[in-house]
RNA sequence: GGCCCAGUGGCUCAGUUGGUUAGAGCGCCGCCCUGUCACGGCGGAGGUCGUGAGUUCGAGUCUCAUCUGGGUCGCCA
């Protein structure tokens, strides 16, 4: 018997009312947390988006009506209550914002009753994601997941306020656009009105804002939906938002400067943290070869070493024909981790092979300088010392080795390097360690398609200097494209855009393009450019990793209001599904499932 | 597509070498209770052990398949 609300306006959130306030009436509004019936005084916690209330029903005071109803008040039922703030007469909750104070109901309405819920609906949820996510709408009544989408939109706003401040012009590009099957996979809409052809969602808004500043737009951005038909992890979702952003009359290092400054902005507005500026840059290829990834971890140590040269002529031919084949051999020393059992070190090496490594090597030094290793026999005991020193180990590590091709290693060691710091307890959600990573490769040969593929996009600038061996070692040519690397996790990235037609001409040339197929798919990029181009550069930041570091959280699904499954399908509404052979039949469609096995 | 982890009342979990009627905490329902805030007391309901086959005298427990969710490799210009 749900109870109108007419005559009742909300004066307060839950947490806005305050001592200041003892004394005066108010109107609140919410959800039912908790009861503590007490036979003839009944408390109620109050919960709305802000936190808690403690309402207190008094017969004397609601009146015996009153006092009834609120007896017949479970978990979740949606109230207003009427009355005077005062402070507690018993003891003061020193757990809650408003606990010196409560409110003495004159007067309760129960807008709305409520199920059980099938979970608690409270903080730091022990409930399977399964069920809370297909009952999203109660999950996000949870303080956890309100704070984060109130960080999120607070993040927004700050975002849009200094972009706004900059220059930057906040502008909308289609959701419905041309497929271009180069990269990820396109999610397609059937057209109606064009039957056999589609639309497709974008990847990113790449094209739209270069042809933007073609236009002159000059600073653009937007925080734009993308989406990418491909298998899900925990950093990723088949949509994403990202802000994204280009500019003219750039080089690196203004887009650099404006968005480390962004950066700081937003981390000091909306978490009071100072992020030191400049943000320290790094190479690719330093990158690679201290962390093993393009996306370092730079809140612990543990970085690579490359001992290729001091185990070239050892008796250990694992090491030696790696590095006959071209490979190297590098290892990672995990400090004061010499005592690792075998077991746990057995798993380490079944971890290592998971990502490509055909075994790992180790040495573990005792305490007593004795060395416990996996390829003792194989070498001289100068040898194993060399190796040691080259390793700065001291007694109690753990050094742990890679042979093969760079590739190889660096994925072995740089992952390794990660998990063994999991472990050991290093990676500390409040310590924000920022690095640009630059001079990216601006190819990758792709064994699939025995060709170079675009590492970042086609329309990527390649550094000046390089750019003669364009012809002659394309592999060889560095970029102008940068990420930005929060704690391991790619936050972002860019690049300066070739905005000269030869230069373009000779990208698609490099790439495998013929001139009709860059024309077919890109022509309307490459006909804004014979009109009159800026130089221009971009960068773009994954707006669901941003906040999900900044909420301390492990994954994405954390900070978005209805994420979909490992599956891309939604718990809740049970999207995908299928439609009418109507609407199918208007589109043109028909579906050929494949065959059951 | 590969590999790994999990699935037992509403929730979170325990469940021994396979052995009687599958337990606990919380939640829920009822009664009692004037200062609770993890309220308290008394009583109660609630389970085809994800599903299906198999092994066995006997399966929550062992085997296989399958479903669901998670992690990860591939993939993600």
């Amino acid at each position: 018997m749900a109870e109108a609300m007419k005559g009742l306006k909300r004066t307060h959130r839950c947490t806005e009312v305050s001592k200041a306030d003892v004394g005066s009436t108010v109107t609140v509004m919410g959800w039912v947390q908790k009861r503590r019936n007490l036979g003839s005084l009944i408390f109620v916690d109050l919960r709305d988006r802000s936190g808690l209330l403690q309402i207190i029903f008094d017969e004397k005071e609601v009146g015996t009506q009153g006092f009834e109803k609120a007896g017949t008040l479970r978990s979740e039922f949606v109230i207003a209550v009427v009355g005077e703030v005062q402070l507690r007469d018993g003891a003061v909750n020193e757990g809650m914002k408003t606990g010196e104070i409560e409110i003495r109901a004159k007067e309760l309405r129960i807008l709305s009753e409520a199920e059980t819920p099938p979970f608690p609906i409270e903080e730091n949820s022990q409930t399977k994601e399964e069920l809370r996510l297909k009952y999203r709408f109660l999950d996000l009544r949870r303080p956890d997941l309100q704070r984060n989408l109130m960080l999120r939109s607070r993040v927004t706003t700050l975002v849009r306020n200094f972009l706004s401040q900059e220059g930057f012009l906040e502008i909308e590009t289609p959701v419905l656009i041309k497929s271009t099957p180069e990269g990820a996979r396109d999610y397609l809409v059937p057209s109606r009105v064009h039957p056999g052809h589609f639309y497709a969602l974008p990847q990113s808004p790449q094209l739209f804002k270069q042809l933007l500043m073609c236009s002159g737009y000059d600073r653009y951005f937007q925080i734009a939906k993308c989406f990418r038909d491909e298998d899900l992890r925990a950093d990723r979702q088949p949509e994403f938002t990202q802000i994204d952003m280009e500019l003219s009359f750039v080089d690196v290092d203004d887009v650099i400067d404006v968005n480390e400054r962004l950066l700081a902005y937003v981390f000091k507005e909306a978490l009071g943290v100072e992020v030191p500026l400049p943000i320290p840059r790094m190479t690719w290829q330093e990158a690679m070869d201290r962390f093993g990834s393009d996306k370092p971890d730079l809140r612990f140590g543990m970085e690579l070493k490359n001992v290729s040269e001091v185990v070239k002529d050892c008796g250990f031919g694992v090491f030696t024909s790696a590095l006959e084949a071209g490979g190297s051999v590098r290892g990672i020393n995990a400090k004061g981790q010499g005592g690792m059992p075998r077991k746990k070190i057995d798993a380490l090496v079944e971890f290592a092979k998971g990502y490509g490594a055909k075994g790992l090597a180790y040495l573990a030094i005792h305490e007593d300088g004795s060395y416990k290793c996996s390829f003792a026999k194989f070498m001289k005991q100068e040898e194993l010392d060399a190796l040691v020193k080259a390793m700065e180990g001291e007694p109690g590590d753990l050094l742990l080795f890679a042979a093969d091709k760079n590739k190889v290693v660096w994925d072995v060691l740089g992952a390794l390097r990660i998990e063994l710091a999991r472990q050991m307890d290093l990676l500390k959600k409040d310590d924000f360690r920022f690095l640009w990573v630059t001079e990216f490769p601006l190819l990758e040969w792709s064994e699939e398609d025995q060709r170079f593929v675009a590492m970042h996009h086609p329309f990527t600038m390649m550094m000046e200097e390089d750019m003669d061996r364009l012809d002659t070692d394309p592999g060889s040519v560095r970029a102008k494209a940068y990420d930005i690397v929060l704690n391991g996790t790619e936050l972002g990235g860019g690049s300066v855009r070739i905005f000269q037609d030869d230069i373009q001409s000779k990208m698609f040339d490099v790439l495998g393009f013929t001139k009709e197929r860059a024309q077919e798919q890109f022509g309307f990029l490459l006909n804004a450019f014979k009109y009159g181009v800026p130089p221009h550069a971009g960068l773009a930041f994954g707006l669901d990793r941003l906040i999900m570091l900044m909420a301390g959280c492990d994954s994405i699904r954390e900070v978005i209001a209805f994420p979909k499954v490992k599956d891309a399908s939604c718990l809740m509404t049970e999207a995908p599904g299928t439609v009418d052979e109507a609407q199918l039949k208007e589109l043109c469609l028909k579906c050929v499932l494949p065959e059951e096995a």
